[in-house]
DNA sequence: CGAACCCTTGATACGCTTCAACAAGAGTGG
DNA sequence: CCACTCTTGTTGAAGCGTATCAAGGGTTCG
C-alpha cells in the first residue's frame, strides 16, 4: 500500500466547509452552540485507503464522517483489515473511546477520499455545562452507537453466514422502476470483510440465493427476485 | 421454569436503602444532584431466574444494578436465554436503548437475587439542564458501555472457544496463597453461555486445558497452574 | 502480450454444535 | 434405607458451517 497517494497540487476541496451541524447532532444545536462548535472544529481530507485513526493511539477527538465511507475494524497481524462495520457520512467513529479519551479501540480506513470532523473532547466537554442541548446530542449519538454495537454481536452469534448476507441484502436493496436493486459500490472482498466471513463464502452465499431464484447476480447488480422470500430467509430463522 | 417464585411473605430487604451515587456515576453527583436523583429513582428486588425487563419491551428507566448479577442477552426460540454478557453490581443495563427510550435490544434475568436502581428517562433528561455533572456521568457510562460492546464483538469474530476460555480464566483468577485459584459460582452451563460455546465446548475446552498443565480442574475450582502459558494461549494469538 | 487484480469454484481441514449415552450428586417419596 | 427422578457435567461420534488452499477465468492496464 503507497503511503504516497497524498499530492500537495491536488486541488482538494478547501479544508473547510461550512458544517451541517443538524445532521450530526439530533436535537439540532442552537445558533451559539453551532458558532462555538465552528471554532473548535477541524476538518481533515482523508485519500482512500489511508488511515484515519489507529488502534490503539490516543483518541484527543471525536471523528465524525462529513462525507464519504470509513471502514472500521481492527488490522490483523497480516495488516490487513478485519473489518466489522462500516460507517457513512454523518456518523460518528468509535464516540466511545474518543469521549473517554482512552486509546482508539478500533482502526478507521477511509473507503474513498473522505472528509471527517474533529472536535477535541477537552473543548467539547468545556462547552457542556452551557449548552444543555450538547449533551443531549452526544447521549443520544452515544447511545445509537451502543445499540448498533449490541445488535452486531448479537448477528454474529446467532445468524450464520448466508442469513447475514440476506440480511445485508435487505438493508441496501432500492426500488428501481419494477424491481429492487442492489447496486455493489465495492469490492466483493469488501463486503464479505463486513459480514465477518471470507470472500469465498460470500460468493457461495449469493450463488446459492440465485439457485434458489431469491436474487439475480450480474456482476457488481444484483437484483432481488423474491423480496418475501428473502425475509424469511433473513429475518424468520431461530430465535427471534 | 415456574413463574410463580414470588412470595409475598419474603422477608425482602426493605426496597429503599441509601444509594451511594458515587459508585454509579463516574464524576461523583454533588448534594444537590444526589437528593434530585433519589427523589426519582426507584429500587426494586428481583428473585432469582426473573426477568428484569424484556427485549422489545420499551424503555422507560436507566436500570443499574445495586446488588448481585444480572445476565444480559437475548432468549432463543426455546425460552432459554442466549447469553451475551454478565453484569455485576455498580453497573448499569442497556443504557442505551433506556436512553433513546427504545425498545429494550436485550433480556435482563437476574442470577441471583438482585437489587436494581430504576431511573425514569424523562426525569433523568429534565434534571440535565442543570446538573452539568450528570450529563457528563451518563456520557461515560455510555461511553464504556460502547467500548465493552466493541470488545466483545471483535472478540466473537477473531478469538476461537479456548481464546475465550484462557481469557476468562485469567479475568476471574484470584491469588489465594501460593497459588491462583478460579472459584466458579456458577453453573458452567451458564459460564458456557457467557463464552457463547455449548456446554459441552467448555468442558472439552477445560479438558484440554488441563492436559496441557495449565490448570488444574476439581469440580468448581479451578487453580491456575501456568499463568505465562495461559497468557501465552489467551491474548498472544493471531492479529493483536 | 503478460501482469496484476478480482471473483469464482472445488477440495480439504478444522472448529464447533448437536445428538446420544453415561456417571455423579441432590431431592423426593415409598 | 433404597429406588426413582432430575439436574449437571463429561465423553464420544457424527454432522454442519466456514476458513483455507489451490486453481481457473475474467478484467483492466501497461
Amino acid at each position: 500500500m503507497p503511503t504516497r497517494l497524498l499530492d500537495p497540487l491536488a486541488a482538494a476541496p478547501p479544508p473547510r466547509l461550512p458544517i451541517d451541524w443538524a445532521t450530526l447532532l439530533d436535537p439540532a444545536p442552537p445558533r451559539a452552540l453551532a458558532a462555538a462548535l465552528d471554532r473548535i472544529a477541524a476538518q481533515r481530507v482523508v485519500e482512500p485507503g489511508q488511515s484515519i485513526f489507529a488502534r490503539g493511539q490516543p483518541a484527543r477527538d471525536l471523528v465524525a464522517v462529513l462525507a464519504g465511507t470509513v471502514a472500521l475494524g481492527r488490522r490483523g497481524g497480516d495488516g490487513r483489515l478485519a473489518l466489522q462495520r462500516r460507517v457513512a457520512a454523518r456518523e460518528w467513529l468509535d464516540l466511545g473511546s474518543a469521549w473517554l479519551g482512552d486509546a482508539h479501540g478500533e482502526d478507521a480506513v477511509a473507503l474513498g477520499r473522505v472528509r471527517v470532523l474533529e472536535l477535541p473532547a477537552r473543548g467539547l466537554r468545556a462547552l457542556l455545562p452551557d449548552q444543555p442541548g450538547l449533551a443531549e446530542a452526544l447521549l443520544a449519538a452515544l447511545a445509537r452507537e451502543a445499540r448498533v454495537l449490541a445488535d452486531l454481536g448479537h448477528d454474529l452469534m446467532h445468524k450464520d453466514a448466508g442469513r447475514r448476507v440476506a440480511d445485508w441484502l435487505l438493508e441496501r436493496c432500492l426500488p428501481a422502476g419494477q424491481d429492487l436493486l442492489v447496486p455493489l459500490h465495492e469490492r466483493k472482498r469488501d463486503i464479505a470483510a463486513e459480514l465477518a466471513v471470507a470472500p469465498e463464502t460470500l460468493s457461495r452465499c449469493l450463488r446459492q440465493l440465485r439457485e434458489q431464484g431469491l436474487i439475480a447476480v450480474e456482476g457488481y447488480r444484483i437484483t432481488v427476485l423474491d423480496l418475501q422470500g428473502l425475509k424469511a430467509l433473513a429475518r424468520e430463522a431461530p430465535g427471534d
